[in-house]
DNA sequence: TTACAACTACGAATTATTTCGTAATCAAAT
DNA sequence: ATTTGATTACGAAATAATTCGTAGTTGTAA
C-alpha cells in the first residue's frame, strides 16, 4: 500500500488485467482470444500491450515456458479500492452514500446482497469509534 | 436515456465538467484558475479544451458576452450513473455489494449517511417482490 | 531434417489527447 | 484616438496510447 507512484494503466491495459483477474494466468493468446470477443485488434497488439504492461511492472510473466504466461501483477481489490476512492473524491465528492444509491439504484440487487449490505452497515453503525486506524504502525 | 452514442469525456474534459458542476455556469477564466490549482497548464489550453468540449457537444456556451459562458451539457447524475454502471459491470462484475463494502469500508461515512443507506435499503427490500415483475415487456 | 505453425521482440505508423504560440478582437482606461 | 489587457480562434507541435508488420525463434509433426 506504499504511495510507490501507484502505476495508472491506460484503458486498454485495464481490460486486460480484469481478464487475467477473472481468469487467472494466462498467455497472450488465451488474453487475445476473450479480448477478441468484445473488440477487435491483432494479435500483436495485444501481445505488446502486455510487454508494455510487463515493463511497466502491472504484469509478471513466467518466460520458462514457450508461451509466456502472464499474470497480474496488481491485486483486484487494491486497484478497485483505488478507483473507489477516486471516485468518491472526485464525481461523488467524498459523499459515498451517493454512489451507493446509484449502484442500488441502477442494478437490482438481490435479496443475498441487500441482507449483506445491511449486515455490514449494522456492525459499522456499532463499531464504529473515532479510533484511528493504525496508521500508525505498518 | 437514449443510445444516442453517449460522448465519453476524456481525463482532462472530465475535470473541467466537475467544475461546472460544482460551480455552475463558469468562464474559461473561472474554470481555468480553479484548474490552476491543482494543474499547471496555459489559459489557452483550457481555452481549448473547453472549444472542443463544446464542438463536440459536451458543453453549451453563451458567446453573447465578451467572455463566454459556459455550463455543462451533460447532467452530473447521468453521467453518475454511467460511470457506476459501467464499474460494476466491469471491475466488480455484477455485483453493487461488492462496490458499497469498498466505498463504505475505505471511506468513514457519517452516522447520518449510513442511516440513510439504511432508510434507502428498507424501502428497496419491501418494493422489491422476490418474483420477477414480469408485467408488460414490450 | 525439413517444413510449418505459433510465438516473441520490437520498430514504427496511426490515432487520440494535451499543450501552446500567435494573430485578431474588443472593451475600458488614458 | 490610442494604448493596454484580456479574450477568442485556430493551427500545429508535443505527448500518449494503440495498432500493426516483419523478422527471427522454437517446438513438433512428417
Amino acid at each position: 500500500m506504499k504511495e510507490t507512484e501507484m502505476i495508472k494503466p491506460t484503458e486498454s491495459e485495464m481490460e486486460i488485467l480484469k481478464i487475467l483477474w477473472e481468469k487467472g494466468d494466462s498467455t497472450v493468446r488465451e488474453v487475445h482470444d476473450l479480448l477478441s470477443e468484445s473488440k477487435s485488434a491483432g494479435y500483436t497488439t495485444t501481445l505488446k500491450l502486455m510487454q508494455i504492461m510487463h515493463d511497466k511492472g502491472l504484469l509478471y510473466r513466467n518466460d520458462e515456458t514457450r508461451s509466456h504466461v502472464y499474470s497480474a501483477a496488481v491485486k483486484k481489490e487494491s486497484m478497485q479500492k483505488q478507483v473507489v476512492t477516486k471516485m468518491i473524491n472526485g464525481m461523488f465528492k467524498g459523499s459515498p452514500a451517493k454512489l451507493i444509491m446509484h449502484a442500488l439504484g441502477n442494478h437490482r440487487a438481490s435479496k443475498e446482497e441487500i441482507e449483506e449490505i445491511k449486515k455490514y452497515l449494522e456492525e459499522m453503525g456499532n463499531e464504529i469509534s473515532p479510533k484511528r486506524k493504525s496508521t500508525s504502525k505498518k
